[in-house]
DNA sequence: CTGAAAGCGCTTACAG
DNA sequence: CTGAAAGCGCTTACAG
């Protein structure tokens, strides 16, 4: 069945294509009985209009595109939401895309999406820039504003905003807290290529934590895995299994604490009396796990605050300067963490 | 800076614009020489081709649209991966589009996907269909695939398969089996107006359980939420305080279960020994909750499945029947229930 | 208040 | 192997 367009629209209440036109966009200059006629038979045959082509005409949209990186990931999916509602108060709309193709390119998304969608702009929740493929954002000149991803130190920043955390002193606040109450032996649950360069800024903070602390970096206490409640368990197992000493976990996502967590009850263990917890993310259900998990929280609300901001920023006065701001993480500390008996000092 | 479109490009190129277009998509009759100037060219000048027009002229994509009712819900973010893999081994691609908007009709919106992205056929999951808004998607005259979506019981079934599980039927295997342990004072935590129909098919299923063995309804043990962590254990507070002696509870969603189970724990209560507890989705985390919580678990991966072949059956065969499918769930029986005690019957 | 016509950026027979 | 031209379905000055 072929399907209705707008000329066989206009042939069908004898009236010309700019006439239909109107009605669809809603253009006030429209004689009510032509309207009413055209919105009837417009209904009857249930014609829906083509948006390619629409899109194809209509210059600028007021529609910001969100971009995240990734599939359903519970950390950007709250961003989303909340980023949502801002871009909506400003009336403009919010066109969302995941990226979970593996292969595609962040900054070649970006660009496929506003020539696609007609963006009036972009936020881009996470992925990777390096300076190679920002050359060709820069040619899109739209605004844009990259949300928790990763940029190159000596990027030319002129073109875009950004909202981060420092991940380095994110991670080495929580460390630095375990070594505070006493603890020696901190294991560390780290993201393996999933997440390289987040997980290597996470050592880092990690390892200056221990060293401020004089405790000697051991490498046998750091092991790498992925983002799920599984690998959480499974390198809590093998790591507490070799290294009965260990008295603390810091673990770079809060999925990967659930895991952790679960494997230590399951084995007999109790949180936090023999071994103490601390998540990253401030993810909900960490506050649900009994115990509650300790967890370094990012600030969400600001991310997407800072996000719609910023891009609104450079959108309502192009002359505007780009701004990258770095926002504060939070440490959470709930019930899975205790200061250390005396008597565990080794 | 105004984009290049094809036409710049083919001038700069010094050919025609078809044969930038035949670079463009691959096709194969382009001397090497005339493709390598304008892949040059393309790369130079940071061209990108609008999609828009693209879709305008290309009748049909090979694209399916998945379309997700509501937000992020990790039941169906788990079958959205499932389904996009053998979607993309079938050689199609999926376009995947989330229904934020609590407005927008289901039905409008799969009829406005299809027509601006040129879907070959549609999964849609979850959302609400009724047999007025259907009259719409019938005539669009392609594939599709209701999954978890409610349908009138008397609807058309002529132009869509769907894939269910039977509502009623997977509670009353839970509550059944908790009073086949000897429970009876069983509380029931149901969604509120939120997921109406399959809150109330639910509760069907859980009265019926009671019925069957004899136990009165008692209302003030049916109490409404939504599904989040925080409904789940504002619920069970509400319940426990006015109504000690209960010694079950049965959740609609596993989010439920896990905040339920979250205020029995900090409120000294102990799991399973005080008060078993069964959710409902059989989503991972549930798994993870200490003790683990047993659960109805959907199937997923069957609904995934099923939801792709049926509608590749429909894609590749036009002459083939819809069909309707119900598939079962399972009673994963972990460590949150337990058979009650004698002292314990009242 | 309304219509004829141009044009958005692309693809694809068709003709060479 | 390549190009000129028609056309996809819409919107929007422009002219009435």
């Amino acid at each position: 069945m072929k399907d209705y367009n707008i000329r066989d629209i206009a042939k069908l209440a004898n009236v010309g294509v700019s006439t239909v036109s109107r009605v669809i966009n809603d253009h006030p200059d429209v004689k009510k009985e032509t309207r009413d006629k055209i919105l009837s038979i417009i209904d009857e045959y249930n014609y829906i209009p083509n948006n390619s082509a629409r899109n194809l005409k209509l210059l600028n949209g007021n529609h910001i595109g969100v971009l995240v990186r990734g599939s359903f990931n519970p950390f950007f999916s709250q961003i989303v939401e909340l980023i949502e509602k801002k871009i909506n108060a400003n009336n403009y709309s919010m066109i969302l895309h995941y990226n979970i193709n593996d292969l595609s390119d962040d900054s070649e998304s970006i660009i496929e999406q506003v020539k696609e969608k007609r963006l009036g702009g972009v936020i881009y929740l996470g992925g990777n820039f390096n300076n190679d493929s920002m050359v060709h954002l820069k040619s899109l000149n739209i605004p844009l504003v990259l949300a928790s991803s990763i940029i190159e130190t000596d990027s030319d920043t002129s073109f875009f905003s950004s909202v981060r955390i420092d991940n380095v002193q994110s991670a080495y606040h929580a460390v630095d807290y375990l070594c505070q109450i006493g603890h020696k032996n901190i294991a560390l649950l780290s993201p393996g290529m999933y997440d390289v360069k987040n997980g290597l800024l996470r050592r880092r903070g990690y390892e200056k934590a221990l060293n401020d602390h004089g405790i000697t970096i051991d490498e046998k206490y750091i092991i790498d895995g992925t983002y799920t409640f599984n690998s959480g368990f499974e390198m809590a197992k093998t790591l507490i299994e070799s290294n009965p000493e260990i008295t603390a976990i810091f673990a770079t996502s809060d999925i990967m604490a659930v895991g952790a967590a679960k494997y230590l009850l399951s084995s007999g263990k109790e949180i936090p009396e023999d071994i103490s917890i601390i998540g990253f993310d401030g993810l909900e259900y960490s506050q649900f796990f009994h115990p509650a998990l300790s967890t370094v929280k990012q600030p969400i609300e600001a991310i997407a605050f800072e996000s719609v901001k910023l891009l609104f920023d450079l959108l309502e006065n192009p002359e505007n300067k780009t701004q990258q701001i770095t926002l504060k993480t939070e440490l959470l500390v709930r019930d899975s963490v205790i200061k250390i008996k005396e008597h565990s000092y080794d």
